[in-house]
DNA sequence: ATTTTTCAATAGTATTACTATTATATTTGT
DNA sequence: ACAAATATAATAGTAATACTATTGAAAAAT
C-alpha cells in the first residue's frame, strides 16, 4: 500500500503544469470547481473559465491538456482527500466493526463543511464527484487512462475498505464489489434524492443514506 | 400503474417525428445504437450517422431534436422492453421470493440474446445503457426533463420491483433505494469488470453479479 | 390539374475544443 | 549590470461539432 498523501500531492501525469506552482494555477482549480458545479460539465468551457478569472483560455491549456483532464485531476484530488479522511477517522479504533462503520460514514455522507484545504472547496467538489465524475471514466479512453494510473487513488480507497471487510469476515467473497457498490450507490442516491426522488426513500435530515448503506454492509457480510 | 407496453410504444415527447413511421426512422434508431456502442456517445455525431446510413445529417434532425434526445429515446425504449420482460418473467410465480428473484435476474443479468424486436438490437442497447445512460440524466436539464416524464418508465420499473419487496417485507423502509441501488450497481459492476476490474470480484462465466445482488437483496430485507 | 403538404438535401452559422505564434516577463550566466 | 536563455501568458487563430435556415423535389389532398 502506498504512502498516505497528507498535502494532497497529485500525480504529474494528470497535469501539464502543476497548478499548485502558481497563483494562476490555484485560481484555475478553485474557480473551475465552482463553475463546473454552476454550469455542469458540458456547458463549462475553458473560455468561460478564462473570462471569469480574468485570464486567457490558452493560459489554462498550459496547466491542463483538456477539460477532461481537469476533471480527472479534480477526481484524483477528491479521492486523495477522502483517503486522508478515511485513514485518519479509522486510526486507533480497536473494534473491527466500528472501524468499518466509520469508513462507511466517510464514504457515504454528504460533505457539508469546507475544511479549507487551501484553495479547494470540498463541499462543492463533493457535488461535482456526485454529478460529473462518471463522465470521466465512461469514455472510450478508459482502458489506456486506467493503465496510466489515473484512477489509482480511487482503487486504493476501495482496497482499504475491502481490507476492513475481510478483517471482519475473511470468507466473504466480494469485498471490492460490495465497497464499490456502496460508494457509487451512495453518490447516486444523493443525486436521485434531489432530482429523481421517487427512486429513493430519503427523509429530510435523517441521513437515511448513511444508515441504509451501513445496515446493508453488515447484513451482507454476516 | 400504467398499461404494459407490448409493442414498445414511446411517448411522443421524446421525438420530433416518430422513427417507427418510416424506414429512414428505423434505420436511424438501429444504426445509432451500433454507432454509439462503437464510438461512444461523445464521438458519435449525427453527421457520421447520416454518412453511415446514406442519408443527410439534417434528415436525422427531423426525427430527433438532438443527440441527447436520441439517447433519451433509446433509454426509454430499453426500459419499456425491460418492463415487458419483467412482467412476463414474474407472472404466475406463486412464491413471493421466487418472484423477486426472477425480477432481480432480469435487472442484473447481461443481455446476450438479441430477441429481434424488429430493428432494435437489445444486446448492444444493453451495453449502451451500461456505458452511456448516466450521461442522459447527469445534466443541468434533469429537473425539467423529469417533469416532462422522460424517465417515467424507468421509475415505473423500480416501483414494480419495490412492490415485490414490500410484498415480502412490508416493514422494510427503503425498497426504492434498494432496487435502484441494485439496478445501477449491477450496471456499474459490469462496466468495472471490463475496465476497472480491481473494483469488482467478477469471476469468468459464474454470473457473480446476479448472485451477488440476489444475495444482497434477500439479506437486506430480512 | 393545381394547391398544399411532406420530406430531405444543401449550405450554411455559432460554438467549442484546442493550437500556433508572438509578446512579455523572469531567471540565469558572465 | 547586462545580455542570453527560459518561462509565461496573451493574441489570434483552426478544425470540428451541434444545430438551423432555406430551398427544391416528391407525395398527397382538393
Amino acid at each position: 500500500m502506498d504512502r498516505l498523501q497528507i498535502h494532497i500531492v497529485i500525480s504529474e501525469e494528470l497535469y501539464t503544469k502543476n497548478p499548485e506552482s502558481s497563483e494562476l494555477g490555484k485560481k484555475i482549480v478553485s474557480r473551475s470547481i465552482e463553475m463546473i458545479d454552476e454550469l455542469g460539465f458540458e456547458a463549462f468551457t475553458f473560455k468561460k473559465l478564462g473570462q471569469s478569472i480574468g485570464s486567457n483560455e490558452s493560459s489554462i491549456y498550459r496547466y491542463f491538456e483538456s477539460k477532461h483532464m481537469l476533471l480527472v485531476y479534480l477526481i484524483c484530488w477528491y479521492w486523495s482527500w477522502i483517503e486522508y479522511k478515511l485513514v485518519f477517522a479509522t486510526a486507533n479504533i480497536q473494534s473491527k466493526e466500528e472501524k468499518l462503520s466509520a469508513a462507511i460514514e466517510i464514504l457515504t455522507r454528504k460533505v457539508d463543511v469546507d475544511n479549507s484545504f487551501s484553495y479547494v472547496n470540498e463541499v462543492i467538489l463533493n457535488r461535482i464527484i456526485i454529478a460529473e465524475s462518471s463522465k470521466a471514466y465512461h469514455t472510450k479512453d478508459i482502458d489506456t487512462e486506467n493503465e496510466k494510473g489515473y484512477y489509482k487513488v480511487y482503487k486504493r480507497v476501495v482496497q482499504r475498505v475491502s481490507n476492513m471487510v475481510k478483517e471482519i469476515n475473511g470468507e466473504f467473497d466480494c469485498p471490492q464489489m460490495l465497497v464499490s457498490t456502496v460508494i457509487e450507490g451512495a453518490h447516486q442516491q444523493r443525486y436521485f434524492s434531489e432530482h429523481l426522488p421517487s427512486l429513493t426513500n430519503v427523509q429530510e435530515g435523517k441521513d437515511t443514506i448513511v444508515k441504509f448503506y451501513n445496515n446493508l454492509v453488515f447484513k451482507v457480510i454476516n
